[in-house]
DNA sequence: ATAGGGTTAG
């Protein structure tokens, strides 16, 4: 037996505790080390050490003890066993008005799932007149926030300001947690500012909310100002709040930094954390790295799986992913909802419409997953690319579901490249119902109606757009360098060097008309003269960055550039010769997906991505060197102190102060310009 | 003593 009164190793604790009545020296156990010996069952969920551990507390007369009763509670809810815990509950609770006892109970119950009783309870304790306290809010708001009700969690909210409880630090933190996913930032944010003490969860909290609503440059500059301002160290649940905003912004050097960051702290085995990396790295264009670090899992788990098949899939590598589909099979992984989700949009990228439909038939067979509004979506898209209109339109009327705005947009914009007036005017009706403020939908109408040359039906759209006061996010561009974010709007000449950038692009212009290059003028919805609609055309912002690329970044390094709206045909084309008589790799990724430029082809969506067939490496080696030498650099730098504050526009949008603003401003995908923008991108 | 911030899709 383990002396008691030494420190004890919770194990060493757990263990000791045998069929032996637990005495120390002969002598009986006091509640105090009874409360030690529970918390380690708690800490293992060892329900059999526990329940023995239970009869002994009970014989001992301690099972009404303030400290040990609550713990008994929350021993039976860790160990899956919500119905004993109840039962003790109730049957001591009768005379009982703790709030300790009635707070886990109620925890125990949100833990579990059952909110409704949750919530009931909660009630009860009221009219008992127990006073609630700063952990039962806290426990009660996650509750309503996973739960999903907004309703609930003001009227928590507005309890919790009545019993005095806003200053409780984890209270104003549930409260920027629940706030924050019901996508309610501001709320969040007013809190946040008010509170006079944050810790490191408060400030995750927060992070967490800008990135989950995609306002990543406040996640940035929170994140900066918590260690520069409040000298706060991230833990691993800042960092996975963070690296959504990296990858949306496709910098891999931030991203790096963290990758850095998450090595040094010893991060690394958090399957959490890696899942986040993995598509970090596939968002920023680099799906090699994050098979490294996928690969270094020895156990893995269905999330990082999933994470690594779309990593793929977003990078144009289909065979792989779905190579990894079935090596994760293999292993005994049973693919759930997402990966379901992710697997089919692959094959819908990739052109395997037959691959596609065949899992989509069997995955409720084969899994158990009944087929959702996502997995119909990517089936509608899947026919709808493949030219397959007709059918796509069935499956959309007879599939028994409310029909998505994205499934619609899908169909389309497939209606645009296959010159499909009638189904597409169908679709746009559609559309408009459902989402009327969404001026994508009317673009992509009016580039329907342009692909057939109906331009009477194409002015009739610009005036009914003109008619609802919509605008078209403006199409933009940017390139990482050193730190900088340089970003460019359709024709921007706002750049200090945009005679050199322009000069590039002529240049560049003639020799890809040399090597082929026809401009799809008649793409250009404008009145304007031929030669006009051309230049329009090269100075698209993705040319643009990519022009500024070509003239910054080393020749052996791939250019890589992110865009805000989908690349358009005509640049899709001017971009795979730009890669040939330039003989660089370009990495461009736009809202759907990445395409990877390299002599001359592209690795996506005219199904060219079979020539990239590597195969899955199957050794599982890690290979750290990569890693390192890639991370090395930014070891020794305090965590983006130099990298955010040299973060600045090139100068285009001089009164958007999205990054330096924490208050909400919106990232670049949605600046809008004072007129209507020309470029003419699609969605 | 009871509690709070986290990964995959669209």
């Amino acid at each position: 037996m383990v002396s008691i009164c030494s420190p004890l190793s919770p194990n060493l604790v757990a263990n000791s505790i045998s069929v032996e009545a637990p005495r120390s020296r002969g002598r009986l156990l006091t509640s105090r080390e009874y409360g030690v010996l529970l918390q380690s069952c708690i800490d293992s969920k060892s329900l059999a050490r526990g329940k023995m551990l239970h009869s002994r507390i009970r014989k001992a007369g301690f099972e009404r003890n303030r400290d040990l009763l609550p713990r008994l509670v929350k021993l039976y809810s860790v160990c899956g066993r919500i119905d004993d815990a109840r039962k003790l509950f109730d049957r001591m609770s009768k005379r009982n008005s703790d709030v300790f006892l009635w707070t886990s109970m109620i925890c125990a119950l949100a833990k579990n799932g059952s909110m409704l009783r949750c919530f009931e309870l909660f009630v009860q304790m009221l009219e008992r007149g127990v006073r609630p306290d700063s952990y039962t809010f806290s426990g009660l708001l996650k509750a309503s926030a996973e739960f999903g009700f907004l309703e609930l969690t003001l009227q928590l909210h507005s309890m919790v300001v009545r019993c005095g409880c806003v200053g409780c630090l984890s209270v104003a933190n549930s409260l920027i947690h629940a706030y924050g996913s019901f996508g309610v930032v501001h709320e969040a944010r007013k809190l946040f500012d008010r509170m006079v003490v944050r810790d490191v969860a408060s400030w995750s909290a927060m992070i967490q909310a800008c990135s989950s609503m995609g306002s990543y440059a406040d996640s940035m500059a929170l994140f900066s100002r918590m260690q520069l301002g409040d000298s706060l160290k991230p833990n691993e649940i800042t960092v996975v709040a963070l690296l959504p905003a990296c990858g949306f912004f496709s910098s891999l050097r931030h991203g790096q930094a963290v990758h850095a960051y998450v090595i040094r702290n010893g991060y690394e085995s958090n399957l959490i954390v890696g899942s986040a990396l993995v598509t970090m790295y596939s968002r920023c264009g680099d799906p090699d790295v994050a098979y490294t670090i996928f690969a270094n899992f020895y156990q893995k788990n269905l999330v990082l799986w999933t994470s690594m098949i779309e990593g793929f899939a977003l990078n144009g590598k289909h065979d792989i992913a779905l190579n990894l589909f079935k090596k994760m099979q293999d292993q005994g992984f049973h693919p759930n909802y997402v990966t379901l989700v992710v697997i089919l949009s692959a094959c819908s990228h990739a052109g395997f419409v037959d691959e596609g439909l065949q899992i989509f038939e069997t995955m409720q067979e084969k899994f158990g997953v009944k087929a959702g509004v996502e997995h119909y979506a990517c089936v509608v898209d899947m026919l709808a690319r493949g030219g397959r209109l007709d059918d796509a339109e069935k499956v959309i009327e007879s599939m028994g579901m409310r029909s998505s705005g994205s499934m619609l947009g899908s169909l389309l914009g497939a209606c645009q490249v296959h010159r499909n007036v009638e189904i597409g005017e169908r679709t746009a009706y559609r559309l408009f119902e459902l989402e009327p403020r969404n001026a994508a939908n009317y673009v992509i109408l009016s580039n329907v109606y342009a692909a057939v040359g109906q331009w009477h039906n194409v002015g009739r759209v610009r005036q009914m757009m003109i008619a609802k006061g919509l605008l078209k996010d403006s199409g933009c561009s940017w390139i990482e360098l050193k730190g900088t974010i340089y970003v460019f709007g359709a024709h921007d000449r706002s750049h200090c060097e945009s005679d050199k950038i322009y000069k590039v692009l002529e240049e560049l212009s003639e020799e890809i008309v040399r090597a082929g290059y026809i401009p799809a003028t008649e793409h250009v919805l404008l009145d304007v003269e031929e030669n006009e609609k051309k230049k329009l055309l090269c100075s698209h912002s993705e040319r643009l960055a990519i022009a500024f690329g070509l003239l910054k970044v080393p020749p052996e390094m791939p250019i890589r550039i992110a865009k805000n709206l989908r690349v358009c045909g005509d640049c899709h084309e001017a971009i795979k010769l730009i890669s040939r008589v330039t003989s660089r790799k370009l990495i461009v990724r736009d809202t759907n997906r990445f395409h990877h430029f390299y002599r001359g082809s592209c690795c996506c969506g005219d199904y060219c991505c079979k020539q990239l067939g590597a195969c899955v490496r199957d050794d599982d080696k890690f290979e750290l060197f990569s890693v390192h030498r890639t991370v090395g650099c930014c070891l020794d730098c305090p965590l983006f102190k130099s990298a955010l504050n040299s973060w600045r526009w090139n100068g285009s949008f001089k009164d958007q102060t999205w990054f330096r603003s924490e208050n909400g401003e919106k990232p670049p995908c949605n600046i809008r310009f004072g007129s209507e923008s020309k470029d003419s991108a699609s969605t």
